[in-house]
RNA sequence: GGAGGGGUGGGUGAGCGGUUUAAGCCACCAGACUGUAAAUCUGGCGCCCUUAGGGCUUCGUAGGUUAGAAUCCUACCCCCUCCA
């Protein structure tokens, strides 16, 4: 066990803390040097985990450092509850299968971020597996509707006239018997975790166990800078994305989101971060240096710090000096292909190019396609297809069936590089 | 068991016989601008056909009434509330 000084103390139970239930008693805890039960869970019909999660992962990652064990629960019984914090449709139970994919896609996220040395994984059918009704009972039997109604949602709900169903009150239940089995000693979530966690604390205590510390962790914001991150809302940055679109997420935040983001989801000292906040707020610091420093934080904490700096230097290229990246996909143009209207061997092909692009999958349809071209957002090495090209009359086909098209008629050399929009691009290869 | 409310485009949410591919907002896409893929501004945002223009498809599902339906009728499916 690592001993514990003040400083790093306060690390531990100030930045990224949002509120802890009980702290006096945590404190307690950490200074009786044995090793703590970390416990987290983890829903498996969600496999996918991103930065609003990994803002806790981030709190247990530091337990571990002072020497502190973590309990990951797979929630796979509750998991076909569904968590009562949502709209909650019902949900269709996982197979076993499905359920061991999804944590092991979720691991795989987890381990990131968390020491697996230090990480104990338990599966709730477990326990809940020989669960049998008199246990059920017994269970429901501690709590009232009454302390459930406490809830902010569940009450605000019940007002509202809208529906609670009953495997929802069970939920937490669950939650906190997970808690008892495995004799957590800190059980860490988000705010809104709050309820479901005071549960487990209660229950312990209830069944003659110490009762669990809770640990909650901020909820952040997602991408759009207002709403909490959620794979529903799609505003969220997956752990599990490409560098550069990791970067280029983090370039899209609103600034006003710069400072929680460092603080939450970096090691960046404190002393740092106050300088970058008076920069900041005196305007002498640029927020584009600001971010793209952050950015390549986050990236380096999933991929590497290599993968980092290209992910910046492809935002760079890509997005401020509006050149194409150094790889993209090849597009390759047959004599015969849909959209070729004459092939010119080894030079190039005159196409339609709304049909082209569409085809090639460069737009979701010939419609957008047009849209695309008549708002100017296509361009041929570097040279900007614009409207008015549109409008070139050629005579395609020979013989008795003439055709006039007036329309999106271009050439494209082979070798050349096609940009579609801001992010689309592609080279253009002779093909069979 | 009884009474009532409702199902609209990715999300909200108007519309309640024609002027409706269906308002507004959000998300999204593009352009301009910019120290950022921030902010701001402008435009776009079902699909197909050859631009103009035309055609087709969409408002829970299936039928029906009508010159004409998201809007009316019938049946069915689903969701919710209240009373018991």
């Amino acid at each position: 066990m690592t001993t514990l000084d003040e400083k790093a103390l306060h690390r531990l139970l100030r930045r990224g803390v949002a509120e802890i239930v009980v702290e006096e008693e945590l404190v307690r805890l950490l200074k009786e040097g044995r090793p703590l039960r970390l416990k987290m869970g983890f829903d498996p019909s969600r496999p996918d985990l991103h930065l609003g999660h990994v803002v806790g992962l981030r709190k247990l990652r530091q337990f571990q450092e002072l020497g502190h064990q973590v309990i990951l629960i797979v929630g796979d019984w509750t998991a076909q509850i569904g968590d009562p914090s949502g709209t909650s449709a019902t949900r269709t139970m996982l197979s076993a299968e499905e359920v061991r994919a999804n944590a092991q896609t979720y691991m795989r996220q987890f381990f990131k971020v968390v020491d697996r040395e230090r990480t104990e994984t338990r599966w709730q059918s477990e326990w809940f597996g020989k669960f049998d009704l008199s246990k059920v009972i017994e269970l429901t039997s501690r709590f009232t509707v009454a302390q459930f109604l406490a809830r902010e949602d569940f009450s605000q709900r019940f007002q509202a006239g809208r529906p609670i169903a009953i495997t929802e009150l069970l939920y937490p239940l669950l939650q906190a018997y997970d808690s008892l089995e495995i004799e957590a000693d800190v059980e860490f979530g988000g705010t809104d975790q709050k309820f479901n966690l005071l549960v487990g604390r209660e229950l312990q205590e209830k069944a003659g166990q110490r009762p669990q510390q809770c640990f909650l962790v901020p909820i952040i914001p997602g991408t759009d800078g207002v709403q909490k991150m959620s794979k529903t809302l799609h505003n969220y940055i997956a752990g599990e994305e490409p560098p550069t679109e990791m970067f280029g997420k983090v370039m899209s935040l609103p600034d006003w989101l710069i400072m929680d983001y460092f603080d939450l989801l970096t090691d960046v000292p404190d002393k740092e971060l106050a300088q970058m906040r008076s920069q900041l707020a005196g305007g002498s610091g640029n927020p584009m240096e600001l971010k793209k420093r952050l950015g390549c934080e986050i990236v380096a904490q999933f991929h590497s710090a290599e993968a980092a700096r290209s992910a910046q230097e492809h935002f760079e290229r890509v997005v401020q000096r509006r050149q194409a990246p150094e790889e993209m996909e090849a597009v390759a143009i047959s004599a015969n292909a849909p959209g070729v209207v004459e092939y010119r061997p080894g030079e190039g092909a005159m196409v339609e190019m709304d049909r082209f692009l569409a085809l090639r999958g460069l737009a979701s349809s010939r419609a957008e396609a047009r849209r695309l071209l008549s708002q100017g957002a296509v361009q041929i090495n570097g040279q900007k297809v614009t409207p008015d090209s549109l409008f070139v009359q050629i005579e395609i086909g020979g013989g008795g069936g003439v055709r006039k098209a007036t329309q999106g008629i271009y050439f494209v050399p082979f070798g050349a590089v096609l940009r579609v929009g801001r992010h689309r691009f592609a080279r253009v290869v002779a093909g069979q």
